[in-house]
DNA sequence: CGGCTTGTTGAAGAGTTTCAAGCTTAGTGG
DNA sequence: CCACTAAGCTTGAAACTCTTCAACAAGCCG
């Protein structure tokens, strides 16, 4: 069997995401995922009357511009982001990568102006919410509010961890923790098919996301996969010794909880 | 006048705090400061009833242990600590620092284990919260569960400041950055007494903080102080030079908002 | 076809780490 | 009261990781 046609069902249902804007909660095909926590039936039609429509981007484009602000938060529906911050001089460091079911603005509701910038990686569907609401949802739904609270932990422990990597981790061992979990993320939105997951993200982006310089995050990605502990080809990553990986990134590899999905 | 005189009314507050346990939250002196935002008396009566008491650690003392799980949620009433992470060789990440008013565990309470530990670096005072009775919170005082969404989004802002620090700039750019940083916080709980602010933080700290090797940390360190940006001296941190601290480190000194404190 | 983005490679240079040693201070116990 | 110890700070020198500079190749698109 050819690995291009033996497509799970999840991967099934989230590849066909890409090209269309999401439609009913009630008929999410992200809420399908077991990665995601279930919701009342009341929740969910809260959640269906809190969403103002959609917005797309196409890659490249800003969703949220840094410093400034916007009426909106936003779930990933299908697609990549990215969260950044820079300094004056043009120095830009990617503070976290965003997948499908992952909230954006929650940090600029609490701060004047979004502290970061967020930008598309791929062509983007989101789901759209006001921000003006988001107090009402936490007097008619506190439970939603939990869920939030949830999200807001949560995020913080994917930047502490890549803070534990860009302060303590090599250069190889950084890449080696950047590939491994963000291929375990995609996988667990459905995004992995045959081995293999779309990876729009380019050497600069690494390098950005890990405080390295281009030509070292180049120089370690071809002695890695020299080594043969990943491929990169075709916009698809593949990880082909995930022990070794594994191993080199200090990373152990822990059952992922399920996740609220607002 | 001499600089040891002048003592604001809010730093004898806070000083007044460090050997006292925590008494009533209506008493609070910390919620006496402009740093944080006023609670209604019906918020501040639910937030009495779900603190349990008070807990208190020696400097150098584990509050929180890597991996392990615990019942509580903390608030700093009085002392500093840090959180942090450890990678299985012992190299150690400091994730951020924690100071009066700061909120502790939220990211456990939704994680298998505590993400991070955490350690007093004085003697510490915190209020102690049940983690079982989260949920009621949240449905019973909506608003005080929007304020620890809120305490989780800053806390985030926190660490993605952190990260562009150890992930963009040189050594002697970070390190103007944390004590700008630093000395900015603790002078909002009032903790800064003619122009100065006890610095519990030893240089092995700052490196860990920093992902910095401790002789490079001290180097640099030194470096800073024959310059005249700043002082460590007897325990005390100055800034001589705030101005030039902010150039170096592309800092830009913007108004803090008032901040939740549970 | 030419221009732009992304990836690749070699060589030189700089920033940072590691190794090693000594200093100061505070605390402890004889 | 002083010797002893431990923790933190300081400094020089050597080694190394990573950055910068420079150049070219491959793929894509107007």
């Amino acid at each position: 069997m050819s690995i291009d046609t033996r497509r799970s069902s999840l991967a099934a249902l989230a590849h066909h995401a890409d090209r269309h804007p999401p439609a009913a909660c009630a008929q999410c095909p992200l809420r399908a995922l077991p990665a995601f926590s279930p919701v009342s039936a009341k929740e969910l039609a809260y959640i269906q009357s809190f969403r103002h429509g959609s917005a797309a981007f196409a890659a490249g484009q800003d969703v949220l511009a840094e410093h400034a602000t916007s009426e909106w938060l936003y779930t990933v529906f299908s697609g990549w982001a990215f969260r950044f911050k820079t300094l004056s001089d043009g120095r830009r460091q990617i503070l976290n990568f965003l997948l499908p079911g992952d909230f954006i603005g929650l940090q600029e509701q609490f701060a004047d102006g979004a502290p970061h910038g967020a930008e598309a990686l791929t062509e983007l569907q989101l789901c759209r919410f006001p921000k003006a609401e988001l107090w009402s949802l936490y007097r008619e739904f506190p439970s939603l509010g939990y869920d939030l609270t949830w999200l807001a932990a949560r995020e913080e422990n994917l930047t502490d961890e890549t803070l534990l990597s860009v302060g303590q981790r090599s250069a190889a061992e950084r890449i080696a923790m950047l590939l491994i979990h963000l291929y375990r993320r995609a996988e667990r939105v459905g995004l992995v098919e045959g081995a293999a997951v779309a990876f729009p993200v380019t050497q600069q982006h690494i390098a950005d996301a890990l405080g390295l310089s281009l030509v070292h995050t180049n120089k370690t990605l071809r002695r890695l996969h020299r080594l043969g502990l990943h491929e990169i080809a075709d916009g698809r990553l593949r990880l082909l010794n995930r022990h070794a990986l594994q191993r080199l990134a200090d990373y152990a590899e822990r059952p992922m909880r399920t996740i609220p999905l607002i």
